[in-house]
Formats: C-alpha cells, sequence, structure tokens
RNA sequence: GCGAGAGUGCCCGAGUGGAUCAAGGGAGCUGCCUGUAACACAGCCGCGCUUCGGCGCACGUAGGUUCGAAUCCUACCUCUCGCA
C-alpha cells in the first residue's frame, strides 16, 4: 500500500488527512478522547483566536497546545491572516492590515492585538505546534486586481520574513533536545488570477517551504469551489509537496481537491454542519469495499426532517462510530429537537468518523491506481 | 364566605372607544452556514375559507351599549393576594 506520510513532532500524518478546526483549542462539543477514537490523525488550532482567548501566557502555563487540549497528535496552527482579514472584512474600523503586519481589536475586546509575520510564527512555534503557516495576506477572489496584486506582494514579503523568523527560532533551539521540528507552510494568494498565482507560487518555491497552502476564499460567490484555480495553483507546485486547501471540507469538494493534488484538509464545516442537523451519510457502506465515487456516493440527513421521527436506523447504515452503532435517527432526532446537549456531540463524533473514512477511501482509490511505492516527504 | 386585583395569540407582554393586519419580545418553523458560528443574519409565525383580490371568526364565556368594542356595562367562569 503506497502511503504519502508526513512526519511530525507528535507523529505522523497519513495522507491524504483532514483536520478538525478545534479553532480556540477544542473541536466544539467533544472531548480529545471523541475525536481520538473517531480516527482523527490531527487538529487545527488558530492563533488569531488563541492568543486573545486564553492568551499566549495562559497557554504556556498550562503546557501549550498539547498539554491544554489532551491532544498528544499533530496539531496545524493556523498563521491568524485569514480570521484577521474575515474580521476587517466585516467590519473595517476593527482592524487595518499594513505591510508591517495586522492590528485589530474585535468586539468587545479589551486591548488591541497585532499580529506580524514574525510573531504569529514565534506564537505557533511557542504553542507547540507541529505545523506553522506563514502569515498571509488574504483576498476574495471578486475582490478588484489591484488588491490582488498587493496581497501577493505582501503574502511573499511576509512568507520571507516568517521562514526567516522559522529559521531564526530553530537556530535558538538547545541542540540536546533531540525532537523533531515542526514544518513550515507557506500560502499561494492571487485571488481568480492565474498569473497572480503563478507568480505567488513560484516565489514561495524560491523561498523554499515544508508545503503549501491555497489561500483565499475557495468558492465563489454561489458556493461552487474554484476548481480551475485550484487545479493551476496545484499544477505550479512540484507533486513532492504536500499542499492544503484551506477550509475545503464539503466532502465533495475534499474529493475535488483530493484529485487535483491535494491532500491535508480543514474545515469547520463537517463539525458545523453536525451541531446544526446536517449529517453525512455514505450512500454504500465504505467498509464492504472500494467506495465508487462515480455516483451520487454520499448525502445529506437532516435530522429534523419529520420522516425520521420513527426511524429505528442508524445515520449511515454500515458506520462503526458511537453514534451510529448505539443510537437511531429517531432518537438523534429526539434529542435534536429538546435541545439537549448530548445531540452535539453524537452528531460530531459521526460527521468526523464520515470524515475519517472519506479519507481513507480516497487512499484506497489511490493506491488502485498507483504503483506500490512508500513515499515519505522529508521536510526541505 | 368577604374584600381587593387580574384574565390578550404556544409563552411573556403592550394596548383603556376608531385609520392597515392586536405593538414588541421569547419559543417555533424555513433559509443560510466550508483556514471564526449552540452565534449572527433573512423570511414566516392566531384560526378557517379563497376564483389569491380578498372574506369570515378570534383578546376568559355569554349577553348588552355604540355608527364603531380587546377597550364601556351586566351576569357567569377561572386565577392571584389579603381576611376569616
Amino acid at each position: 500500500m503506497s502511503d504519502r506520510i508526513l512526519r511530525l513532532p507528535h507523529g505522523e500524518l497519513h495522507l491524504p488527512v483532514f483536520l478538525p478546526d478545534a479553532t480556540l483549542g477544542v473541536v466544539r462539543a467533544v472531548d480529545a478522547l471523541d475525536v481520538e477514537q473517531v480516527g482523527t490523525q490531527g487538529l487545527v488550532m488558530n492563533v488569531f483566536h488563541l492568543m486573545q482567548k486564553p492568551g499566549s501566557s495562559t497557554i504556556h502555563a498550562l503546557g501549550n497546545l498539547h498539554a491544554m487540549a489532551g491532544w498528544n497528535r499533530p496539531i496545524i496552527t493556523d498563521s491568524g491572516g485569514f480570521q484577521a482579514y474575515s474580521l476587517i472584512r466585516q467590519n473595517p474600523r476593527a482592524g487595518r492590515i499594513s505591510d508591517q503586519g495586522i492590528r485589530f481589536k474585535p468586539e468587545g475586546a479589551e486591548r488591541e492585538f497585532q499580529l506580524s509575520p514574525e510573531k504569529s510564527v514565534q506564537l505557533q512555534m511557542s504553542y507547540g505546534a507541529d505545523v506553522v503557516i506563514c502569515l498571509d495576506d488574504c483576498t476574495h477572489v471578486e475582490d478588484p486586481p489591484e488588491e490582488q496584486r498587493l496581497s501577493v506582494d505582501r503574502t511573499i514579503k511576509w512568507a520571507r520574513r516568517c521562514k526567516d523568523e522559522f529559521t531564526r527560532q530553530l537556530r535558538q533551539r538547545k541542540r540536546s533536545v533531540v525532537e523533531e521540528r515542526p514544518l513550515l507552510f507557506a500560502v499561494v494568494q492571487g485571488g481568480g488570477h492565474l498569473d497572480l498565482r503563478r507568480e505567488c507560487a513560484e516565489a514561495l518555491l524560491e523561498i523554499g517551504f515544508d508545503g503549501y497552502g491555497y489561500g483565499g476564499w475557495p468558492l465563489d460567490g454561489a458556493g461552487h469551489l474554484l476548481e480551475e484555480m485550484l487545479r493551476f495553483t496545484r499544477s505550479v507546485i512540484p507533486a513532492e509537496f504536500p499542499m492544503h486547501a484551506l477550509g475545503v471540507g464539503q466532502p465533495e469538494n475534499v474529493l475535488a481537491c483530493f484529485r487535483m493534488g491535494y491532500e491535508i484538509f480543514d474545515s469547520a464545516l463537517p463539525t458545523r454542519d453536525a451541531r446544526v442537523g446536517r449529517l453525512y451519510v455514505w450512500a454504500t457502506d465504505p467498509g464492504s469495499g472500494p467506495v465508487m465515487f462515480e455516483n451520487k456516493w454520499w448525502s445529506y440527513l437532516y435530522i429534523d426532517d419529520d420522516k425520521h421521527i420513527k426511524s429505528n436506523n442508524p445515520i449511515s447504515p454500515g458506520c462503526d462510530c458511537l453514534t451510529c452503532t448505539r443510537y437511531s435517527i429517531g432518537y438523534l432526532r429526539h434529542l435534536h429537537k429538546c435541545g439537549d446537549m448530548l445531540f452535539f456531540r453524537l452528531a460530531t463524533i459521526h460527521n468526523l468518523r464520515f470524515m475519517v473514512q472519506l479519507m481513507q477511501a480516497l487512499r484506497a482509490s489511490r493506491d488502485a491506481v498507483d504503483t506500490p511505492s512508500n513515499d515519505v516527504l522529508t521536510a526541505v
């Protein structure tokens, strides 16, 4: 079986991999053991949120991200570029982005925060992240060309500063510590412009990173995946580098991105969908044979639908998760309708299990066409 | 039993004679949700008809006054507080 593996300080990531978003240091509604038992390999956390809540000194006092969250497998930390961008896009008075970095004061916050490329890297490393992501200057596809230009220039400059800070931090580490170093990923911006995407990707490759991410909002106004842009960007980055489709988590979109060569995914969608009662269902039990991705291979189950009131079936036939092996759709619907918190946990466990199974199925589908080889991705 | 007060849509609650549909919350329902969302946002939200323009019935119940009543009057029912 061919296996593409990312070796990290806290373990390996077998690619492709989906990492649930534990933005604030927790996958909402579930505990670390739930996440682990479902087969999740790693989590994505976010410095933008964590530096505010609970704050860096508290995180350090609690033994850093892994100890704090009771999670001893890999953690990728996001730089905060996207979140700052989203915040400021929604409310221009909430912050400002300049060449120096980002200053922001979220509503309700006591003080102003600031993030620079250097600071983002310092924080991520000090928190004990396994993969550090460069601070990027995010845009929306529909933003004007001038802004895309500016975003690309800034993202490249910031990436260089992140790399410098990253190597500086590594050098300062004591030699006696024989732990594996974290990886550093850069993010390719460029909005909807092929030339800018290429320019950004090539400049980042020149600087040299362990992996790359597709940056910017990955969907168009109608919610469709920006396939052309994603495919093109992946094609510019050599195949030996893993690529992270940041924020892509809808199963269909994950499949599409995987086929383009993306192997790392993170999103709040599967867990959020779970919380609002939108559950993922396999058309056929993935444990009973290879998944045929050609047809309608999965569907949504809306737990509130009246037709489920007396359903004694599990959410997804054959699913081996705690929720499906133990509880019926009818009971889960009841839990949701009466607002019991248990629903959030059970639903989240199921959707996360679905994503793990999806990754296994994607890996199997690759094995069916690839020549067997062991391919361990090495650091630059 | 006596005295005082109160009964408004699923819940809370404004409204004390008149303009269009009983204000406004909450709950509920629909939609939205992809590197922030148990949030926020948008729509619906008394009942019955409808040729989709409307029509009829609803403010504890039943009568009454009035051109017109959730609003005023009478009786009854129910609840709350106080006194026995």
